[in-house]
DNA sequence: ACGAAGTGTATGGGCTCCCATGCATCGGCG
DNA sequence: CGCCGATGCATGGGAGCCCATACACTTCGT
């Protein structure tokens, strides 16, 4: 099972960079500009939230695509902690005229199943994911605001070694 | 579908991370580990079809491990291009004494499915990657080393721009 | 008003991954 | 025997990922 998710990965990940080719971008930032669409709105920590990564990942992509002119981003001024990210024109023509990463072929093998192998298999996935990512409880994004990863408190200079 | 393939990945990731703490050593380099256990001579190539990654990328990582003494490499007398790799008395040692990474929870997760949809969990998997891989015929490890991947010919040192 | 605690984001480090390239080596062919 | 094409592996570059940390800012309690 384990080998079939490493290829599986695999496979996404090397379709995903033939993807790229025709647009120019990353997987990852291909998939951060979607998520962005239809959210004028968006703080990097909720970015981070809907694509399941770190916030320090989210963090160099969105400031790749900010330079790229794909991305505007200005401090919100109701807590200048964060930002608030939206596409730029361009960002949304981007996303339009491209097709999501690794999706096509993911896609296409998966409309070969059939449709009630289809739905089988996405619920099992489901089932997969809550169960290694919930102890006990439900969660609607694993991990990534969830549950204090970091051990220890935050916040202060540590004393250095 | 490819939502909750991208959590099961992350939720894989993390839990290997985890798991790495107690080893010392990061997945990928434990996955090398426990893919050359067993098998005294295994070459780079060989060894990257088996983890179904780059062999660039399992260069890199053999190098670390080699480094910590956790591996043998020897150059291959009958091809001197090639090295044979095979585990140390510490990698043995260490491959037995660490579970695997990321599959305590992905194993309980599936383990809580019940036995005729795990059953199904794996059909549909293996479906699925292969019909993204394969084009009309079948292959063991999808893109590793199936078919060429490289545009162009090799050798010879390429004209400037 | 001030300090403490918490939050949001950026940065650095380390690792992995893939792509492209270079060097050493091998095997086949003329 | 020499040359050429192919192969195996290492290296460099670029990108992404997570962890830890630092700084700026917000909120809350005194």
């Amino acid at each position: 099972m384990l080998d079939g998710v490493r290829r599986l990965v695999r496979a996404l990940r090397l379709s995903a960079r033939e993807a790229e080719r025709t647009v120019g971008l990353s997987g990852a930032q291909l998939f951060v500009l979607k998520s962005l669409e239809g959210r004028p709105e968006t703080s990097p920590g909720e970015l981070a939230s809907l694509t399941a990564t770190d916030q320090s990942s989210v963090s160099v992509v969105v400031a790749r695509l900010h330079e790229r002119g794909l991305v505007d981003r200005r401090r919100d001024p109701r807590d200048r902690r964060r930002f608030s990210l939206s596409l730029t024109a361009a960002g949304r023509r981007l996303v339009r005229g491209a097709p999501d990463p690794a999706q096509g072929p993911l896609v296409a093998a998966v409309e070969a199943l059939g449709s009630a192998d289809r739905r089988a298999l996405a619920r099992l996935l489901d089932r997969v994911v809550r169960g290694m990512g919930v102890r006990g409880r439900q969660a609607p994004l694993f991990f990534a605001d969830e549950e204090p990863r970091r051990p220890g408190p935050r916040g202060g200079r540590r004393p250095g070694p």
